[in-house]
DNA sequence: AACAATATATACCATGCAGTATATAGTTTT
DNA sequence: AAAACTATATACTGCATGGTATATATTGTT
């Protein structure tokens, strides 16, 4: 069984992370999140040693969550094709799927930290490359399988397609508007079906 | 000639727009203003009501400079294909007009004011229709000259466009690395050579 | 059940915050 | 140049901030 202390920090994490994703480094107080987690000061520097170490878990929480699904897409039995048409597939809903933890961690920290916390924009860096990587590696498997043929590099491909979509999840949160989800997807897969498919 | 009080006005926004672009509404205090202008309270305050005009007038200040940007690249005489094309190559270095900025005002502001600042958000809204429409208006020409065909209508595919462009923007920003700008509108302008091309 | 260890609550600190009242400096107008 | 007006600087509020020291619960161990 998990301790005391494992399991109030796992408390206060989950409870704390879509404050941290919605409200920003800076935007976020010390009393939002005793407001939100019910609990007091004490409590929270007892299990974290400052404000800087919870929006790290925080956004390691969200990030974790969300590299999960992306590798439970990029998982699902099939060719990589499949694959890849799980991956828009879920981005047509990313906005429903990002909503419980306040919006898209990695846009949201990515630019808000940019000029004001290096640890945070370090670590948005490092989840961006991770999901390059994974889908990188999926194209690259489908190029060794013969199944599909890429213009460019495996890797050069999974940052275009990352990067549309990403756009879209921008376009979608600056607007509040899911259309832009639902076309860049669209758009995406028919761009999948015509340029890859061998 | 211009009022001593409209050239102050206009030194104090020029000089806090960079600020508030970098760290955010929330992330900027006054004290920051004060000392990148050289100015004290008394100064700014006189000219602004408080510090939430200031960031609108900021924001409008960036954003003004951005649409004029547009509206001399999408103006260059030419087929619409010329204009686009001048707006692509544009965007090839849009980081380095964004710059003395402090970034993307659409992004930064857009993503920063989501949960935060509601009158910011609705003005980066606006901006991003106003860009749409502009690059609409120059696609709906082209058609009704008959010099391209669209799979689409003009806005949507003008907010495709755009929605591409903007995830360049958001991933070169996030990551520090212009390659996304480079690589993008290097796959767009073949896309529109290709698809739009009569 | 008693004790030891740990986890949380309370009360507090220095500092920074947005904003204001007022005094001083600077500019126009007559 | 004097008066009237405007713009900026100074000094100050009250409040919120991140963080800490310490007291009080709560938990785990014998």
């Amino acid at each position: 069984m998990s301790t005391k202390a494992e399991r109030t920090s796992a408390f206060i994490i989950e409870t704390v992370a879509p404050v941290f994703n919605k409200h920003g480094y800076v935007g976020t107080s010390m009393s939002d999140l005793t407001e939100a987690t019910g609990l007091t000061k004490g409590a929270l520097y007892g299990n974290f040693e400052n404000k800087e170490a919870l929006a790290l878990s925080a956004f390691e929480y969200n990030s974790s969550r969300l590299l999960e699904k992306i590798d439970e897409k990029l998982g699902v039995t099939g060719t990589a094709l499949d694959k890849i048409f799980e991956l828009t597939k879920f981005f047509r809903n990313y906005d429903i799927f990002t909503q419980e933890m306040g919006g898209c961690p990695i846009l949201n920290v990515g630019v808000d930290s940019q000029h004001n916390n290096h640890l945070l924009s370090a670590a948005t860096k490092e989840v961006i490359k991770i999901i390059e990587g994974k889908i990188a590696l999926v194209l690259e498997n489908g190029v060794r399988q013969g199944e599909l043929n890429l213009p460019v590099t495996p890797l050069q491909f999974a940052k275009q397609l990352y990067t549309m979509l990403q756009g879209a999840v921008a376009m979608s949160t600056m607007t509040q508007d899911r259309k832009y989800l639902m076309n860049t997807v669209a758009y995406l897969e028919q761009l999948v079906k015509k340029e890859l498919r061998n």
